[in-house]
DNA sequence: ATATTATGGATATTTTTTATCCATAATATA
DNA sequence: TATATTATGGATAAAAAATATCCATAATAT
């Protein structure tokens, strides 16, 4: 029972391309290279945060991803569904009903209460995975780096994010 | 992220045997039998469960598995932790600490914050499953199954449940 | 004695996770 | 227009974990 390494990853993507200077986006080499993971799988995770609508891609030289919508929209829970996939914690198999004396419950039938209880456990941490969303952690983020640090990411984002996108001007005519 | 199916079989069976008359032993090949489970899979976690001093066992005819303490005093998680081991559902990996940057945070340095909300949903689904108890649970469960099933299974365990557990007295003289 | 049971270890099978690689299409820029 | 950079989606591979099965051993009730 435990998350894959992708939800890690994602969550610090998220998080580092929320800080990004507006319309920059961030290619996977550089996401996979700042934080130290392999390119290739990373860019499965960052494909599903794409498909999840929670990231925008621009292709070409100077693309990359940048949030697709304000980080006070994106919760951490939607980041973990968008890589882990929308699958309960706790399946229930319904071997109640494998009894060699039958099975016989009122009607309607309720739900079994072990899978009530083991999916209230489930509800549980999607609760606390949805209370936080990429703007709190930012601001907690904010007071965990030290300022000498943040001028360096600065830099360094500088050098390897994309494209500025800027707002849409017709350059005909 | 989904709970192994020992676990949905495991807190089945405890309930089963929380049902038993006092000092009944009810062997693995019942269990799995009652349950539909496969046998030799099963007897894994109900060691486990022995192991972590939820169930007692006896050995030899009629012998098999019984609460080792009160239904009242065995919880949820208890089971799922004996069963799955008690490893949290998220490691960090401290990824932050790759950065081609370095890695420059306040003394003491604190949790990464992702870890640390990720550990808190960690903590959420626990609460939970610490919150119910086999006593609890049997008596949702009694709501829930039919009279007549109830009947049944009692004649069920009769035949296949093992010995009874008599206070020691001594035989001998 | 015999049959039944738990235990622990070894082993096998299946599924999931963790990747890697490539062909394709988009596109910025020189 | 040519070139380099990028995301996408599919195929495939490798490693790890989950899901078992089997057996030898010891305990023990009858």
């Amino acid at each position: 029972m435990q998350f894959g390494n992708q939800v890690e990853w994602a969550i610090h993507c998220c998080a580092l391309i929320a800080g990004l200077p507006t319309g920059k986006a961030i290619p996977t080499k550089a996401l996979a290279e700042f934080h130290g993971v392999p390119r290739a799988y990373l860019a499965k995770a960052l494909q599903r945060l794409s498909e999840a609508g929670i990231l925008t891609t621009s292709v070409g030289p100077k693309g990359g991803y940048t949030l697709a919508k304000s980080p006070s929209e994106i919760t951490i829970l939607m980041i973990v569904e968008a890589v882990e996939g929308p699958e309960k914690s706790f399946v229930c198999t319904e071997i109640r009903r494998n009894s060699p004396c039958g099975f016989n419950a009122p009607d309607p039938c309720p739900m079994c209460p072990i899978a009530s209880i083991m999916l209230k456990a489930d509800a549980a941490w999607r609760k606390e995975l949805r209370a936080v969303t990429l703007a709190s952690l930012g601001n907690t983020l904010g007071k965990v780096i030290a300022p000498e640090m943040r001028i360096k990411i600065n830099a360094w984002l500088e050098q390897n994010s994309g494209k500025e996108i800027t707002p849409k001007k017709k350059a005909s005519t």
